[in-house]
This record gives structure tokens, sequence and C-alpha cells, in this order.
DNA sequence: AGCGGTGTATTATGGCACTGATGCAGTCTG
DNA sequence: CAGACTGCATCAGTGCCATAATACACCGCT
């Protein structure tokens, strides 16, 4: 029984990243603090900064000291490639064999879309 | 760049479930001693014994002490169904939402089967 | 009985990822 | 400048994971 509990920083990312790509965290717009989104999310600061990283390193947000990070221009469209692009190369083809292994059909599940 | 990888008997869990589904561990058969797989994976007995222990709490494996462990009958149909239903209610939904955020049509994913 | 094969229990130890508390550095506004 | 807000760096604590070294209990064979 894997119940799987990602570390938070990780669940924080993708929750971030989903909010970038959908246009929640919108290009030209700062994001929440480190500080507000510990609260909101009932996290450590310092966990969600480390989430923030990666972002910072890919050169999707950018830092301004003493004021706040801001989603550059272009990031939406960007991270919603390399995203796709991982899910297809590394994700999908375990997937598919899990799928196949389990009997379950992906045509049928998809075919619904 | 965190390589996150699940654990070792977590890993070993899997495998192990694998070659059940796919009878390469046929029901009624011996599975590999703890020693055995642990040499073969380069592991600790220990480590291959925790991976063994959730089968025994299935009931999908019997222990005869002092001789080995066998697949019980039926074990394969049993872990599979159980395997299936764990994919459409947990990992499913959220693999269907994220391919959905990334814009993975189902007939690309299909085309190259 | 003896031997070698099984799984199991115990204890100790090292490593590493995650989380956390505190304080510092930069920027803006009044 | 004073204060309140930003992000960031440092240090420390915690828990899980994996390993290791033994020792034990059971079974089947010779």
């Amino acid at each position: 029984m894997s119940t799987q509990s990602k570390p938070v920083y990780l669940k924080l990312r993708d929750m971030i990243a989903a909010a970038i790509i959908d246009g929640r965290y919108a290009e030209g717009e700062m994001l929440p603090s480190v500080r507000a989104l510990a609260a909101e999310q009932g996290a450590n600061p310092l966990t969600v900064a480390k989430a923030y990283q990666q972002f910072q390193n890919d050169g999707l947000v950018e830092v301004q000291r003493g004021v706040g990070m801001y989603v550059v221009r272009g990031a939406a469209e960007r991270l919603r490639r390399s995203e796709r692009e991982n899910f297809l190369r590394d994700e999908w083809p375990e997937i598919r064999a899990r799928m196949a292994r389990l009997g379950v059909s992906a045509t049928e599940l998809l075919a619904d879309a």
C-alpha cells in the first residue's frame, strides 16, 4: 500500500507549474511571496523557496531582491513544452507498459476525451 | 536536480509484482530466495525480505519455513485486479488531467504504438 | 545426527532528503 | 531614516532508507 507521499516541495512545484501554465499566475505578474504561499499552504517558507528555486534556474521566473519574483514572458508556453516533452519521453512509455500489463485499454480510456 | 529515485524495496516490490503477473514467477513455483535475489540485484537480503513481506501480508505468497516462498494459486490474477483498481482510481485521473494541461492528444499517443 | 538450504529477528550505523528556526541583505513607501 | 515587505543563507534537527553483522528457527536431505 504505497501512500506515495511526494515531498512537499515537489508537490508545491507541481502546483505552481500548473498555475503558470493555466495562466493563474500570469506572465509579467508577481508570484505570491514565499511567506504568503507558505502560510496559505501550511508549509514552511523555505520549502516554498525550494519549490520556486527550480523555476529560477530554468529562467522561467525572475527575481528582484527585496521586491518579489515575476513570471517572465513566454514562461507558460515554454513550461508547457518542456513538461510535455518530459512526459512523452519519460513517463508515458512506463505508463503504457503498465497499462498493458494490467489489461487496461488505452484507446478505450482516451476515447471519450 | 533530485533524481528522486524510489526506495529500493519499492522498486523490488514492483519488479516482483510484474514478474508474478507476467507468469515469470509462476503460480505454485518457488520464488528466488531472499539471498539469491539480493545477490542478483546487488541489494541487501533484508531489503529483499522487506519487499517480499507485503506479498505475504496480502496472501499472495505462502511461506514454508526452511523451504522457501511460493506463489499461491490465483495470485497473478488477484494481483492484476488489485493493481488495476489502484491504477484506475489513484493514478489515471492525475495522468489524464496532466495530459489535458500539457495538450497531449489521444491520437498522437496511439499513433506510434 | 549433521549439514546446508530456507526465512526471520535483533541491533547498530551511516547516509541523505526533508523540514524547520533564526538572522541577514536588499527594496520600497511614508 | 523607519518600518515592513521582499528573497536568501546558515545551521541544526528529524526520520526514513539501506546496509551490516550476528544469531536464531525451521526444513529436507544424506
